[in-house]
DNA sequence: TAGGTATTTAGAAATTTTTCTAAATACCTA
DNA sequence: TAGGTATTTAGAAAAATTTCTAAATACCTA
């Protein structure tokens, strides 16, 4: 999958006002859309970006298509800011690259 | 600061492997640079767009410029992150919008 | 001061992203 | 089937990003 299209997902301020309302409920593409002062277009548009970076789910139902939010993916990104900011707490490492095998 | 910045400082490959790079020490711009395939003037670039985003340090020395990691910027992104995600372990809410104050 | 190394800034070209309008697809209802 | 609602796709325009070369800045050494 990557952490590029991921990242870059993420990096949209639209992209992220749309995570956010889908926090706690799933929506439909066009009562999302009707959140924003832009068309069905733009929107559809990107909801298709977080979809290919795997943040959303969608479900078909009648004349309407579903999007929650994949949570399984924001860990993901977690963990990699976790392991770049270093593991604070524990003082445990978790693969990321700390000299420890180089010390002797 | 700003979201918008830091997640699009985060959303480039470079940027990302830089932090990496920063991960346990710092480095110089130069030193940064001679890791990638590309000239000084788009490293500084880069270096600065992280800058801007608040996730780098920098420190003058001699005829050097070091930067280092900010990785209270890091965790600040991982908080956004947890938030959205909703909390899992302890079923208490930090701040979102659970429906919790609607029910009765 | 003169010359050298490290880094940034300026300006332009190439690429990518975001947005729109118009048209297409899909599915539902009568 | 005909007509309607919901959503996506296609193509083009506008805006932003990434990269380069060339020049500028800054600071160090002799």
């Amino acid at each position: 999958m990557g952490f590029a299209e991921t990242f870059k997902a993420l990096a949209d301020p639209v992209r992220r006002d749309i995570l956010t309302m889908l926090r706690d409920r799933r929506m439909s593409a066009g009562e999302i859309g009707s959140h924003f002062d832009m068309t069905g277009a733009t929107v559809s548009y990107h909801l298709n970006i977080l979809k290919k970076a795997g943040l959303l789910f969608e479900e078909k139902e009648k004349n309407y298509i579903f999007y929650s939010l994949n949570t399984s993916i924001v860990e993901e990104v977690m963990v990699w800011l976790a392991d770049l900011r270093g593991n604070t707490e524990t003082g445990a490492s978790e693969g990321g690259n700390c000299d420890e095998k180089n010390k002797g």
